[in-house]
DNA sequence: GTCTATAGGTGGATAGAC
DNA sequence: GTCTATCCACCTATAGAC
């Protein structure tokens, strides 16, 4: 197969591409149907057939990034044995979605939460849950195999580490420097993955 | 004189405290003037004439809530003089804001930033900068004090923390949990303030 | 599955009376 | 300083032709 043409994406998805990225960028109440319509040279009539409401495609939109990230996570797991490369592994996807100028979506949602339906705010919760287990279950490996130091307890370091990650990418894009949030993530990181201080 | 009736505030400071929560809530682009003028009982009209146009009352508002934040870390100054106790107050700036179930003005409008006027950006940038400025300074004072233990520059040491704290804000106003954010904030201060681990 | 057309509502903002 | 009335652009969403 030469490597040409990347694969054709479906209408569906197409749309989701776009919306995520408005949505990373400019929240969930800071785009519309019609800034999605114009970038695909499509109607917004068009778009409600595939996505009747907003909210439905705000649901999608989270479920697709949930998987994508859980398959993200899994790949992970079966790449990398040690858990400070995993850790490692995992700060990487949130720095490279800061590369792309964009935040975390479900961080995004979660600033938007007030004005969420129901079944979107259950599923910003669902993803956050993902991440602090997936985490905390690293964090617990490390300790197991004493290349990992914790002061507590790994459920509670993981939530800490998560929140600060969205709060390090949130300010980072504020300044447009990536490199604030690589700043962050050593001073988070460091301190679990190291023997002792160094 | 009697402790009775709380001193009338003039219409611009009314129509700002109502702003800064729903802003606060539900984010800039999650809030209208009409949502303004029917809780204050006026017309939109009227808001216009305090504030010519919602980019306007934007930067009102972010100055001041600059101005009252940098009061109040005036006041820490002037109570306190260790620098642990200063950073206990100064993070209990932030969980007052959060049990009122809103987030940082600041941190809210970081996650609206794109789809800000330049002067709101502005001023956004300017109310992280004097947050970072004054904890990396009671920071270095509780070093030099011995209060304090660092495990590098102190504005760096900072930047994580004010940014810690804003998605600590963020993730546990998801899950309307103050205790979340509590529990973030000993995993993040207490390293700092304890001489050595426990 | 995409279009035209449109409904019904809300957005920020202005003119001019009081 | 607040009101009524209004503008126009935009919003989400739907009906019905192709």
């Amino acid at each position: 197969m030469p490597p040409t043409s990347p694969p054709p994406s479906s209408t569906p998805q197409r749309i989701l591409d776009v919306a995520e990225r408005l949505v990373q960028t400019q929240g969930f109440n800071g785009f519309s149907y019609a800034d999605i319509a114009s970038e695909l040279h499509v109607t917004k009539a068009s778009l409600h057939y595939h996505f009747a409401t907003k909210a439905a495609l705000g649901t999608e939109l989270i479920a697709r990034y949930h998987d994508t990230f859980q398959r993200a996570l899994d790949g992970i797991d079966a790449d990398e044995r040690d858990a400070r490369r995993k850790l490692r592994r995992y700060v990487d996807l949130y720095a490279g979605v800061l590369r792309k100028d964009r935040l975390c979506l479900c961080g995004m949602l979660a600033s938007d939460f007030a004005t969420l339906p129901r079944p979107m705010k259950d599923a910003v919760r669902r993803f956050f849950d993902l991440n602090e287990r997936w985490v905390a279950r690293v964090l617990e490996e490390g300790r197991k195999a004493r290349t990992v130091r914790l002061g507590g307890a790994a459920a509670e370091v993981a939530r800490t580490l998560v929140a600060a990650l969205e709060g390090a990418m949130l300010v980072a894009r504020s300044y447009g420097d990536v490199s604030r949030f690589e700043a962050a993530l050593e001073r988070l990181v460091t301190p679990l993955v190291t023997r002792q201080r160094s």
